[in-house]
RNA sequence: GGGCAGUUAGCUCAGUGGGAGAGUGUUUCCCCUACAAGGAAAGGGUCGCAGGUUCAAAUCCUGCACUGCCCACCA
């Protein structure tokens, strides 16, 4: 064995093995739970970055534990198309060539996109394999595939059939870069620091004006009202009058309307129900006019002349201009206010009439509220996001579903081309062969493609091929699913429509526990994404450190929720510790061969402290590392891990192992191979599913040197029966009883918190005895939380019994032992004139007496939790001295 | 405006009522047969601020400040 781990060529070695015996791929089996994922489809827009590889870590680890559990687990592999998001960054890429994709056309674009697919998707599947997750890769799904498709259909069909999906000429947010229209999560906002001008708005036949502050001038062609607050009492006597649009001198009312601030700039608003959602929704209730004077390149029309086709930019100074020097302009002040701006090119967004599909998902959202909020089907990990959910769903509006773009799924709609008066768009699978209206022959198919979270949110369903039979097998024993995992940022855009058309469809939940996870952010807080282009691959970190090392660095920093910050710091803190399991492993590996495993039943017997200890904190360790792993906490399991293994086990074990290997009594040194080798495997085995590699190598060694897996299970079931249970429950009892004895010459009552005592004025209590065991008492509450007793369950039910002394007990037993010890030792080593400290470098070497350095004896400093093995090992100095 | 996180060592962060911690960096010593990717130590902290509850608060409560995120509004 190398001293220094291998990652490289191990990680190559095993995910080929795990490949080669289809080690991932799962099948239905009625006799085994299964145990479901599906892996958030990464968008081919470009390779993976250290957030998907979270992403997929964290799902590899809780199914790999799963399947250390029994379970059947599944594990889906696909990816997303990625809609507009892909569209955008073959536009680039034209760009560069100086071209557009009108240049190429439809089709040919598409074949472009075809091949920048096939060329990521194979990007992106060996990242994913290079992580080591243990995907099905049999089932490998895209969602442009057919069996998708199919699910897209298949679902717009029957909700257009339902009445819920409807075409309408309604207010839309539209980017003019991506020439599309948007649904509303997918706008973003962003401060924008601006103006606001103050505009004079004459009052027909009369000298007088009333004044209106907007923040959009360039709007005012398409003014059809103005509006007031109805209660408020400086307009109100103006209700009804006609006013004069300024430059185009076009008669309009003053309206009343509740959506009016009264206190926000002059109290009065213009209305242009045509480039506002709210005037819309005003223009609704007082049945006003709709005047489109923005078009769908952001440009002005159906407008005077000399500002048609001018940009937003152009329009607003030019009638800023003409407002001043026709004296309707009051005032201009310095004003900011957010802007909406395109998610995906960051493009501002302009509101404007446009016909689209929309999608009323009012009956839907109820249902997916109610999954969470009363029937609590479905779980969030962690649960504050359930409120998020929940509010998200109650305030919903109709979703836009159709995109102008190409890249997507076409909406399966066909127009009769006789466009008879009677004839209706039909939805169907395929080109209709008559029109059931007119008898026509002859249709078109809708040229805009589906919202890419259309075809996501039928995911689930997908993968399973519900598009083309909802009975089948698969769908009938993997689904509903177990668990999702994923960032917060995609909860409304992803999971809660993955619920809603979930029960819409199939009246089931799609999973049932939600594991949300954080954004991972570069060291200067930014959020990691391909569109802003700060990503670290996680490949370069791979390479660096290996597989085990960024996934375990991940899962350390990945806590429930969080948002993290990646620095390298963490992935060489796991690149160590791998290779400290590594060289742990390869002590064991070297000794083991001395075991002899017939007689392990009666060594057990002969523990000693150490050995209970150790076996203790194991015990302890597992529960812990057990109970993380079903909360979905794997950092916890990463914490607990690491802290038992290296500061326990390494430092403290296998240390005293190397001397008490020397014994010349074979059955002991037996019992302390055998039970380094049980922890070792064992805390491989739990670390399995966070580093698969390494320990997968660690195992097979163990197992070679004959240390089979069945063997293990028994010793440990020997080992945690006979020594937990039955010797550590009879040393307890004896303190219990030394403790009951105590307190009750304490006159203390049973149940009394021993910590309080001193504090507290409980006058059952007699103060004397306190005050006389003042000191005792006193340093029992400086030295507490000793880990020894106090992290055995079974104790600690004797131990709330009679309430917090217990420990506290133990502790001042071995405290004073302790420094009596200390002292004594310390004046030994004093008077032998050796440095302690190079000393206790010096443990295993023999001859370390000769070598010992000249210096002073230095102060000793020792931990209180640690002292008892302290006093041992310093003990052992002082043995190894006397020799 | 509403909601949710966070504020602890120089840096990155753990820590759900009693001991202030880890990694990294800094300083000192050590290649001793698992590991120098290691070991033994040192230094470094009014645990954001102010109140409150408690014998006891980094931890629970209230208020405030700052940072970040989400939602709504922004004429």
């Amino acid at each position: 064995m190398d001293k220094v781990y291998n990652h490289i060529d191990n990680d190559k070695k095993w995910y080929r093995y795990w490949l080669d015996n289809k080690i991932f791929s799962t099948k239905v089996n009625k006799n085994k739970k299964p145990f479901v994922a599906i892996l958030p489809p990464p968008n081919i827009t470009g390779t993976l970055h250290m957030g998907h590889a979270l992403n997929a870590i964290l799902q590899d680890s809780i199914l790999r534990f799963k399947k250390l559990q029994g379970y059947n687990t599944l594990w889906v592999p696909g990816l997303d198309h990625g809609g507009i998001a892909t569209q955008n960054v073959i536009e680039k890429n034209l760009k560069k060539e100086n071209k557009t994709i009108y240049d190429l056309g439809r089709k040919k674009f598409l074949v472009k996109i075809k091949e920048w697919e096939i060329n990521v998707k194979n990007q992106i599947l060996e990242q994913l394999k290079l992580l080591g997750c243990c995907l099905d890769w049999d089932r490998t799904a895209f969602t442009m595939d057919t069996s998708c498709s199919k699910a897209v259909k298949k679902a717009f069909i029957l909700l257009y059939n339902k009445g819920v999906i409807y075409r309408g000429n309604k207010i839309v947010n539209w980017c003019v870069k991506c020439r599309t229209a948007l649904s509303d999560i997918e706008v973003e906002y962003e401060t924008e620091h601006s103006k606001i001008w103050y505009i004079k708005y004459p009052i027909y036949n009369s000298n007088s004006f009333i004044v209106v502050a907007t923040s959009r001038p360039e709007t005012l062609f398409g003014d059809t009202a103005v509006a007031v607050h109805p209660s408020d009492d400086r307009y109100i006597k103006l209700l009804d009058q006609i006013i004069v649009v300024p430059l185009v001198n076009r008669k309009i009312r003053i309206i009343a309307d509740y959506a009016v601030d009264k206190i926000f700039g002059t109290g009065v608003v213009k209305v242009t129900p045509a480039h506002d959602p709210i005037d819309n929704e005003i223009a609704l209730r007082h049945n006003l006019d709709v005047i489109n004077v923005i078009n769908t390149s952001g440009r002005m029309s159906n407008v005077p002349s000399c500002y048609s086709n001018l940009n937003i930019e152009e329009a607003r100074d030019k009638i800023s201009t003409e407002l001043k020097k026709n004296g309707f302009l009051v005032k201009v002040d310095d004003y900011s206010h957010s802007v909406k701006k395109c998610y995906r090119c960051s493009t501002k967004i302009e509101s404007l009439m446009s016909e689209q599909w929309f999608l009323n998902v009012k009956n839907m959202s109820q249902k997916a509220i109610d999954v969470v909020k009363k029937t609590h089907q479905i779980h969030f990990y962690p649960k504050s996001w359930e409120t998020s959910y929940i509010s998200w769903l109650e305030n919903l509006r109709d979703w836009c579903i159709s995109r102008q773009i190409w890249w997507g799924h076409r909406i399966p709609v066909y127009y009769c081309t006789s466009k008879h008066l009677t004839c209706k768009p039909i939805a169907s699978f395929n080109i209709p062969k008559e029109c059931p209206y007119c008898k026509g022959s002859n249709f078109v198919q809708d040229e805009d493609v589906l919202d890419t979270w259309f075809s996501s949110a039928l995911w689930p369903l997908s993968v399973f091929n519900w598009g083309e039979n909802e009975f089948n097998k698969d769908l009938q024993y993997f689904y509903p699913t177990s668990i999702l995992v994923t960032g917060h940022e995609i909860i409304y855009l992803w999971v809660a429509r993955m619920i809603q058309f979930s029960l819409e469809f199939t009246d089931k939940i799609p999973y049932k526990d939600v594991i949300i996870h954080g954004i991972v952010r570069n060291s200067n807080g930014k959020k990691m994404s391909k569109s802003l282009g700060n990503t670290i691959d996680p490949r370069q970190i791979i390479n660096q450190y290996g597989t085990d090392a960024l996934r375990f660095g991940l899962m350390k920093v990945a806590i429930q929720g969080r948002d993290i910050q990646i620095s390298n710091d963490v992935f060489l803190y796991s690149r160590n510790f791998i290779n400290k399991i590594w060289n742990a492993s390869r002590f064991v590996l070297t000794n083991i061969k001395n075991l002899n495993i017939k007689n392990s039943k009666t060594q057990i017997q002969l523990g000693e402290l150490v050995d209970k200890w150790i076996l203790v904190e194991y015990y302890n360790m597992i529960k812990k590392v057990n109970k993380a792993y079903q909360d979905y906490n794997i950092n916890i399991v990463t914490r607990e891990l690491y802290d038992f293994f290296w500061y326990k086990y390494c430092d403290w074990y296998i240390e005293f192992a190397k001397i008490r290997l020397c014994s010349k009594d074979v059955e002991k040194s037996n019992l302390v191979l055998l039970i380094m080798a049980t922890i070792l495997q064992k805390t491989l085995q739990l670390l399995s599913p966070i580093i698969p590699f390494v320990t997968s190598e660690l195992l097979k060694l163990l197992n070679k040197v004959g240390y089979s897996q069945q063997q293990i299970n028994i010793n440990i079931d020997e080992l945690e029966s006979k020594l937990i249970i039955k010797q550590m429950t009879t040393i307890v009892q004896d303190i219990i009883t030394k403790i009951r004895v105590t307190l009750n010459e304490m006159h203390i009552p049973v149940g009394t918190n021993i910590k309080s005592l001193f504090y507290s004025n409980n006058s059952t209590i007699n103060q004397n005895i306190i005050r006389q065991n003042e000191h005792y008492i006193k340093s029992l509450t400086q030295i507490a939380s000793i880990s020894f007793i106090e992290k055995i369950d079974e104790v600690k039910n004797a131990v709330v019994l009679i309430a917090g002394g217990c420990e506290i007990y133990l502790l001042i037993d071995k405290y004073i032992e302790y420094n009596k010890e200390r002292t004594r030792i310390e004046k030994e080593l004093n008077t032998a004139k050796i440095n302690l400290k190079s000393l206790a470098s010096k443990l295993h070497n023999v001859n370390f007496i000769n070598k010992a350095p000249k210096s002073e004896v230095t102060k000793v400093s020792i931990k209180v939790d640690n002292l008892m093995l302290k006093i041992k090992k310093l003990q052992m100095y002082l043995d190894v001295l006397k020799k």
